[in-house]
RNA sequence: GGGUCGGUAGCUCAGGUGGUUAGAGCGCACGCCUGAUAAGCGUGAGGUCGAAGGUUCAACUCCUUCUCGACCCA
């Protein structure tokens, strides 16, 4: 359709609804502006004065502020310039007083670059820190970092292999030194890659678990548990390598196909039901060589178990007719079918399995097997494979040791097996047999032991399956289970060390902590911990590496085998303030152990224990060094935030760790995320090529936009990102930057002076006072309770929907049109400046760059920063609720009207709205009412518009979901003011010819 | 294999104790504006609420099973 450009611009075939307006006899019940019917509007009028230009008398958004924000090259320049102004350590004086509140960091691991999951964790902690800071407390953070351990030793050792060099013939000092300097290398790397996020803290002085006085007090600490009573020396089942002879961590373990030997073996019933006499229980085993060590059968109650009888096998079989077999029910035809049974039948249920005792396969064959085996309930029995019985060797795994702690029979633990995994000497039959060779393949001891079971005659069948193994991932060769002697707190110990408010154990304080003292968010965290805790073994301490703390204590060894520790405060003493000036390299220095034994002890008489500490006591120890020992640390933290993973670890370490030394929980809250997973939920892998890296979204888009996409997910259950959720994310930024580079234009030259009250101004501007108000408490409360989400979603809808497409288009016209002096317009800056001071505060935790930006864009300065005021108050009075519910209803009327004005746009009657002047029907009485008062044709941006009484004619415009208002559109009448473009009557009446009445006012001055 | 948690429009999320046609923003399509312009406004199309059973007058909401995914453990 052509366009003139000077004008009102209908078509000629232009059929209005006006004509049915007048036929149906309505009358304008209170018309704003004369209006004249369609039908005498003459065509387009040529304008008489385009040759002025009133742009320049208008008041246009201005400023500098950039739509496109060039955030990955601009933010490093804000963060040069908190630096400058040493942002973190300004507030730490200037909040000196206030509430404190205390985020203790959990340290992540010096090793490698970030992956996603770092910048997650360290984002919703900056979140946390800079909001808590906002809102009016003394909110400090101090990030900190885990620097011992194994991962840091391997690199080291493999730096040794690559120069032909064996760890072993590197002193422990000079392998620790290498260790120390690898890990301070990638605490510096890690810091700056923290510090490009955005993320504020008190980089320059961290904790490290490696410096001298961390070192100092997490000796300190363990030796607490030496002084309290509740370390002690026992044993327990590791993963061990034959061939490497050492023991081997979870992570050092790879799966791979594996072939085994599998038995059934029959141990008879020596005490039981009369029922059950002459039976035997059968069970059934991947590893022969474990038989020797059986020190029981575990069964499962929930599993229904049966008494069957053979009564039919060939002679030379193994089973043979009248034999007695308990098996679970399922699984018996199975058994049956492996022993070459040619019949059999049920005879009978096992009846209660509790407290019956079983003979060892091979107690007739050597004394050495004269014991007692009793059937031990193990919840770890299933019935979908073997033969619902599982033989029990407590040296040999971890579900049949803890089987056995459970019990209290760790005093039956077997030292069969020896450092190749060969037989000890006290083995009858089997001595110096090994598992596996020193080169990994099978050895002579499962053949052995099958060999004797044959002899025994307990040996009801035999087969041979390949299955998923665990192997060294250094040697490549199988693993096996063996026990070795290790350090281990007692978790249900009574500690007498006046702390038993919470309980008199470990455990006790711990749940007593979970369910009373901390508040969990998610709340299922809660369970979490309290399950693992309530069911936990005893906590060992004890690893046999070199990069860690020591543990500090001395022990003496009775020829009885039982073994004294060593508990002399002034011999604690000594070691604390020796690890102060020189860590704990001090521990392993010659003469360490005469040095700090002193004079008080014959030195013949103790030996030093050289293990190290699990590192998980290093990190539960970094409440002890990071917050009560630092001058401005408070105890115990105000929260711990980690990921899920960290139930099992930090969060429950921690919570060991404090409980034993200080009674209780070192923390008052707890907030878990979820981990974060590829755009299809998968996990991020290198091999799938589905990793986000956050160095990769800093370089493309921006820190801003990463701690955006953190805002804006669910961060308590697992979230996703990707390349498409990252664009959305980028689409959301842009969105709200531009809203805010609309009010930075139209709050230009605004000052106190130009303030309106709030009882002066338009109700449209009360209505976003209340709306400020209205958000100023979701804010609060949102950031409170963590909720970064719900606070961002509020704040992004209130910026896309309340100021974008509602307030600014409407009050458009004031801020560009109305005089500078006029009220109206006084009062939308006013109101403009409420919500830019509150907005730009509110978000600037989430995003402190783009924050800055704006905040410097209105206030710059060399010492201005959002990042050193707080959010402001608001006003209570300025919730209205009343106002807000009037408002809903005035909204929902402005949607019939602008839909009616859209299909006029469809047939192309109107382009813009300001060619309209409807005729709105308002049924109800007090609507019409309040549609009066609040300038309604404003509202609806329209030239003008007209209230009606009337009943709405026939072909109104109507919405299903707005019942009693009905839009009749019509066309302005007029001509269009060549200012504020609206179309009134009034133009070409004034002293400036193309304009209307306020316009030539405005000009005028 | 066990335990825990989760699966609502293309994306990010809302949907008290079960109750009218399942909502929002973004994106997309279309239209308008051209004085927020690599912007702004409007309208619209998108969902068998992971699947299947069950309880109920009524289920996205309760139960069971399954499936997919994640974490922890084995």
């Amino acid at each position: 359709m052509p366009r003139d450009g000077t004008g009102s611009r209908h078509p000629p075939n232009y059929r209005p609804g006006a004509l049915r307006l007048r036929a149906a006899g309505v009358r304008a019940a209170a018309p704003i502006f004369p209006r004249c019917p369609l039908t005498d509007v003459e065509m387009t009028t040529e304008s008489t004065d385009t040759s002025i230009d009133y742009k320049d008398t208008l008041f246009l958004p201005k400023t500098d502020f950039p739509m496109r924000a060039g955030l990955p090259q601009r933010e490093p320049e804000w963060l040069k310039r908190w630096e400058d102004l040493r942002v973190y350590d300004r507030l730490r004086e200037t909040a000196h007083g206030r509430v404190p509140f205390v985020l203790h960091d959990g340290p992540p691991y010096a090793n490698g670059h970030l992956h996603i999951g770092h910048a997650l964790n360290k984002v919703l902690k900056d979140f946390i820190v800079r909001s808590q800071q906002m809102l009016g407390r003394d909110s400090r953070y101090v990030p900190g970092w885990d620097c011992h351990g194994l991962p840091i030793e391997w690199k080291i050792e493999e730096q040794y292999r690559a120069k032909g060099k064996s760890k072993d013939e590197v002193p422990v000092n000079e392998l620790r030194a290498e260790c120390r300097r690898f890990a301070e290398h990638w605490v510096g790397i890690q810091r700056e890659e923290f510090k490009r996020l955005g993320v504020t803290g008190d980089w320059d002085d961290p904790y490290l678990t490696m410096d001298f006085h961390a070192e100092a007090v997490i000796a300190d600490e363990f030796m607490k548990f030496v002084m309290n009573g509740s370390l002690y020396l026992g044993s327990k089942p590791v993963m061990w390598s034959p061939v490497e002879k050492t023991a081997l961590a979870e992570a050092e373990v790879e799966y791979h196909d594996h072939q085994s030997h599998t038995i059934w073996v029959k141990f008879p019933v020596v005490e039981g039901p009369e029922a059950l006499k002459g039976a035997s229980v059968v069970i059934w085993t991947t590893t022969p060589w474990t038989i020797p060590s059986n020190r029981g059968v575990a069964f499962a109650s929930r599993i229904s178990y049966g008494l069957y009888k053979v009564t039919a096998a060939a002679d030379d079989n193994w089973a043979k007719a009248g034999d007695v077999l308990l098996l679970a029910d399922p699984l018996a035809a199975d058994v049956m079918g492996a022993a070459r049974v040619e019949s059999y039948e049920r005879v009978g249920d096992a009846g209660p399995l509790e407290g019956i005792m079983l003979g060892h396969p091979l107690a007739e064959l050597d004394p050495f097997w004269a014991y007692e085996v009793p059937m031990l309930e193990g919840d770890f029995v299933t019935d979908d494979a073997g033969t619902g019985f599982v033989h029990t060797a407590p040296s040999h795994g971890l579900d049949d040791y803890e089987l056995f702690v459970k019990n209290g029979m760790v005093d039956r633990m077997t030292h069969n097996v020896t450092e190749d995994s060969s037989f000890a000497e006290h083995v009858p039959f089997f001595a110096g047999l090994a598992v596996f060779d020193h080169k990994g393949k099978e050895g002579k001891a499962n053949k052995a032991v099958i060999d004797k079971l044959v002899e025994a005659g307990a040996l009801l069948a035999r087969g041979r399956m390949k299955h998923s193994y665990p192997h060294s991932w250094r040697s490549k060769a199988p693993v096996i289970y063996r026990n070795t002697p290790q350090w281990f707190v007692a978790i249900d110990r009574p500690l007498d060390d006046g702390m038993g408010t919470y309980g008199a154990t470990i455990r006790e304080r711990a749940l007593t902590s979970i369910d009373r003292l901390v508040s969990w968010t998610p709340q299922t965290g809660r369970n979490r911990l309290y399950s693992m805790i309530e069911a936990r073994p005893d906590w060992v301490l004890s690893r046999q590496r070199a990069w860690g703390v020591p543990l500090t204590c001395f022990v003496k060894r009775a020829p009885d085998g039982t073994v004294e520790i060593l508990r002399d405060p002034a011999v604690n003493a000594r070691i604390k303030a020796a690890f102060e000036t020189e860590g704990a390299d001090a521990w392993f220095e010659a003469g360490a152990k005469e040095r700090f034994l002193g004079n008080d002890h014959p030195h013949a008489d103790w030996d030093r224990v050289t293990d190290i500490l699990d590192v998980w006591f290093d990190s539960g120890s970094t409440h002890a060094f990071a917050l009560r020992d630092r001058p401005d640390g408070i105890w115990p933290a105000s929260v711990y935030l980690e990921g899920t993973d960290q139930h099992r670890g930090w969060f429950h370490s921690s919570m060991l760790q404090a409980c034993g030394t200080r009674g209780r929980a070192p923390y008052d809250a707890v907030v878990t995320h979820g981990f974060t997973l590829d755009e299809n939920g998968m996990k991020m892998s290198k091999s799938l090529g589905n990793t986000v890296s956050p160095a990769d979204v800093v370089k493309q888009y921006g820190a801003d936009i990463l701690r955006l996409w953190v805002a804006q997910t669910d961060f308590t259950v697992d979230q996703r990102i990707g390349p498409e959720i990252l664009k959305g994310t980028a689409d959301s930024y842009r969105r709200l930057r531009n809203t805010l580079r609309y009010m930075l234009g139209a709050l230009e030259g605004f000052s106190d002076a130009e303030r309106v009250e709030p009882q002066a101004m338009p109700e449209l501007e009360r209505f976003v006072l209340h709306r400020l108000s209205e958000l100023d408490g979701v804010v609060r409360k949102g950031f409170d309770a963590f909720d970064f989400q719900g606070v961002f979603q509020a704040l992004f809808q209130f910026a896309t929907v309340d100021l974008s497409a509602f307030w600014f288009d409407i009050r458009k016209d004031a801020l560009y049109c109305d005089a500078p002096g006029d009220l109206r317009r006084r009062a939308v800056r006013t109101v403009m400046d409420a919500v830019f001071a509150r907005l730009v505060t509110w978000l600037a935790p989430i995003l402190p760059f783009t924050m800055e930006e704006v905040w410097l864009s209105r206030f710059p300065g060399a010492e201005s920063s959002v990042h050193l005021v707080d959010i402001p108050e608001t006003p209570a009075d300025w919730l209205n609720a009343g106002l807000a519910a009037k408002w809903e209803a005035v909204r929902k009327a402005r949607r019939v009207v602008t839909g009616a004005l859209e299909l006029e746009r469809r047939e192309k009657r109107i382009g813009a709205s300001l060619e309209a002047a409807p005729v709105v029907h308002v049924a109800d009485p007090g609507l019409r009412e309040t549609l009066s008062g609040v300038e309604f044709q404003d509202v609806c941006i329209t030239s003008a518009l007209t209230l009606s009484a009337a009943e709405a004619p026939s072909g109104a415009f109507t919405l299903d979901d707005i019942p009693g208002i009905a839009v009749v559109p019509t066309l302005a009448e007029g001509e269009k003011c060549a200012r504020c473009w609206k179309i009134l009557p009034d133009v070409g009446r004034h002293a400036h010819p193309g304009v209307c009445e306020r316009c030539n006012a405005a000009i005028t001055g």
